[in-house]
DNA sequence: CACCGATGCGAGCGACCGCTCGCTTTCGGC
DNA sequence: GCCGAAAGCGAGCGGTCGCTCGCATCGGTG
C-alpha cells in the first residue's frame, strides 16, 4: 500500500539506505519539533538529502509519517511476541501481568517517539494503520480466552476484549508519558482491571 | 487568560454576537474539514465576516480553537453536576453508574464536535485546558471517596483516581464514537471497572 | 572501461497561510 | 440628527510549504 504511491522503486543498495535515512530523519524531526514543523523540506535537510530525492521515494509527508508508524507498529508486535509465548500455559493472572509488562516496556522504550505522536499528530489520517494492530491484538486476545469459556458468553467476551484493548493501550501510553506513580503499582492495577473483565470471573 | 491576547473588548451587542459567530464557525469548520483546513481565513468566511474582524477579537487560530474547547468543557462540567448531586448519599455502585451515565450522555450529545477534536486536533497545544478539567474531576472523585477509607490508603486512592479518570475519559469517548455494542452493557462494564478500583474493595 | 539506467541535486514555482492597516459603516449617548 | 467611538472590511504583505524538473553524478553490467 505504501509502495503504491512510491515513485521510484529502490533497487540499488544506495537508494535503500536513502529510504531508511528519510524515515530515520522523519522520526527525529517528529520527536524533536513535532508534526507541524516536520515539513518535507526539513525532513530532507535532517536526512542530508535534497527535497527532490525525498520525493523520489515518497509521495509526500503523509506517506513518510505512515512509514514511521509502520516501523513502530512492527517493532511493537515483534517485541511483545516473546512474552505472549512465555505466558501461554500459565494461569491467567501471572500470564496477563507478563504480557502487560512487555507492552509497557516497549512503550517506555519508544517513549520519545510515541510522545511525538500522541497529542501532536492528527491521528485520523493514520488511524487505519494503528487499527490494524488493534484488530490483531483483539483477535489474539479473543482466541486465547475463547476456548475456556462457554460459547454463550462470546458476546460478552467480545465486549470485554474491546474494553481491554482500549484500556491497556490508553493507560499504558499515558502512564509511560506521565509516570504518575510507581511502575509495579501500575502493573498491579492494570492486571487487576483486565483480569476482572474476563467473563468467567463475573 | 483567553482575554489577555484578545485585542478589542467587545462592548456592543453586535460585537458580542460576532465573537459567538466566530466560535460557532470554528466548530463547524473543525467538524467539517478538520484542524488543518481550519485556517483563520476559512473560519472568517464561514462566519461571514472578514479576516480583519476576526483578528479584532482573537490573536490567532490557537485562541479560537481554545474558545471552542472552553465551550465544550464548560458545558460538560455543567451538565454532569446534577448527576453528581443526585448520586451523593447513594451506595457506591449505583452512584457511580449514575455519574458515568451522565458523562456518557454528555459525550454522546457533543459527539460530532468531540469527533472533530479527537484524532484531528494536535491536543498538546490545548492540553492545559483539558488538564484543568481532569484535575477538577480527580479532586472531586478523591474527596468523595477519601472520607470512607483509612488515611493509610491515600496513596493507593491517588493511583486509583488517576487510573479511573483516564479510563473513564478514554473509554467513554471511544465508545461514543465507535458504538461497538449496547450502551447498557458498556455502562455495566465501566461501572464495574471503576468500582473495582476503589481501595476498600481490594 | 564504456555506457546507460538508477540515483541525487537544488533553485524555484504556484498556492496558501497568518496577519495588518487604512478605510468605511454602524451604533448609541447627547 | 450629530458625532466620536466601536465594529467591520478586504486587498495584499511577507513568509513557508509542498512539490517539480532539468541536469549532474554514480555504479554495475556487458
Amino acid at each position: 500500500m505504501a509502495m503504491a504511491t512510491r515513485r521510484r522503486t529502490p533497487t540499488q543498495e544506495r537508494s535503500r539506505r536513502t529510504v531508511e535515512r528519510i524515515v530515520d530523519a522523519a522520526a527525529v524531526v517528529l520527536a524533536d519539533a513535532g508534526y507541524d514543523a516536520a515539513s518535507t523540506n526539513r525532513i530532507a535537510a535532517q536526512a542530508g538529502i535534497s527535497p527532490g530525492t525525498l520525493y523520489g521515494y515518497f509521495s509526500g509527508k503523509d506517506e513518510i509519517v505512515a512509514a514511521v508508524i509502520d516501523r513502530v507498529v512492527d517493532g511493537f508486535a515483534e517485541s511483545v511476541a516473546p512474552a505472549l509465548r512465555e505466558a501461554a500455559g500459565q494461569p491467567i493472572e501471572p500470564a496477563t501481568r507478563l504480557v502487560l509488562d512487555a507492552v509497557l516496556a516497549e512503550v517506555e522504550q519508544r517513549r520519545d517517539l510515541i510522545a511525538a505522536f500522541i497529542d501532536r499528530v492528527p491521528a485520523e489520517r493514520y488511524a487505519a494503520r494503528v487499527d490494524a494492530l488493534r484488530t490483531r491484538v483483539a483477535d489474539v486476545t479473543f482466541h486465547l480466552v475463547a476456548a475456556s469459556i462457554p460459547a454463550a458468553d462470546r458476546d460478552e467476551l467480545d465486549r470485554a476484549v474491546w474494553t481491554s484493548v482500549r484500556t491497556v493501550e490508553h493507560l499504558t501510553v499515558r502512564f509511560a508519558l506521565a509516570q504518575p506513580f510507581e511502575r509495579d503499582a501500575f502493573l498491579d492495577l492494570l492486571t487487576g482491571m483486565v483480569v476482572g473483565l474476563a467473563p468467567p470471573s463475573r
